[in-house]
DNA sequence: GTTTGGATTACT
DNA sequence: GTAATCCAAACA
């Protein structure tokens, strides 16, 4: 079952926890959603709204599901999915994925054979899984999407965590990261 | 026009 | 511990 729009009509933090156990899916590869950050539109110094005019723009124009793709430290393509809802709106960094389908190609792509090394990050998993800038704005929801979500029966318990890498707002426990799993960033864990 | 600071990764 | 490498924003 293919996660539509409404699902992220909804505030970033819930939609960060409820992506976990989740599947982001393309045509060749796939992988189950392990970890995630939260980030809101108002009030989040962490947050690029609170100092780039541009992502504030993008959150007045676009919608719920659409891909935020930016380029991070110069080298590596970080992909959010842009939230919006009552309670505020905002975006959920993909952290890590466990991989499942497509793992050669993704071994390919990532120059590693180790399974744990392919998407233990979020500038991993988007050169494991072929997303970058061409991919800014597009949506993550609609029909002909290149990359989606999918619904999944995986039991999910969830840990928390406070944000990796970031220097202002750095007590927001805004970090979701699925229990137990070995395919995560950095074991690190809170809760 | 120049400076600054990153939501990171890989290698020593 | 730190080099790599680009860009939006801020400042001059």
């Amino acid at each position: 079952m293919r996660i539509q729009s409404d699902f992220f009509r909804t505030d970033p933090v819930s939609a960060a926890r409820n992506l976990i156990g989740k599947r982001i899916v393309s045509k060749k590869c796939s992988g189950v959603i392990v970890e995630t950050e939260a980030y809101a539109a108002k009030g989040d110094e962490a947050a690029h709204t609170f100092t780039r005019p541009s992502s504030r723009k993008f959150v007045s124009n676009y919608g719920a599901g659409s891909s935020y793709v930016y380029l991070n430290y110069g080298m590596y393509w970080l992909a959010n999915v842009l939230t919006k809802g009552p309670k505020g709106n905002g975006f959920v960094l993909l952290r890590a994925l466990e991989p499942e389908k497509g793992v050669d190609l993704m071994r390919k792509r990532r120059n590693k054979s180790k399974m744990k090394d392919l998407c233990s990050g979020p500038g991993k998993l988007t050169i494991a899984m072929g997303i970058n800038g061409k991919y800014h704005g597009k949506s993550f929801t609609s029909r002909q999407s290149r990359f989606w979500f999918e619904e999944t029966n995986i039991e999910t318990k969830i840990d928390t965590d406070t944000r990796v890498g970031i220097t202002r707002s750095i007590d927001l426990p805004w970090r979701f990261l699925k229990k137990n799993s070995d395919f995560v960033s950095k074991k690190r864990q809170v809760n």
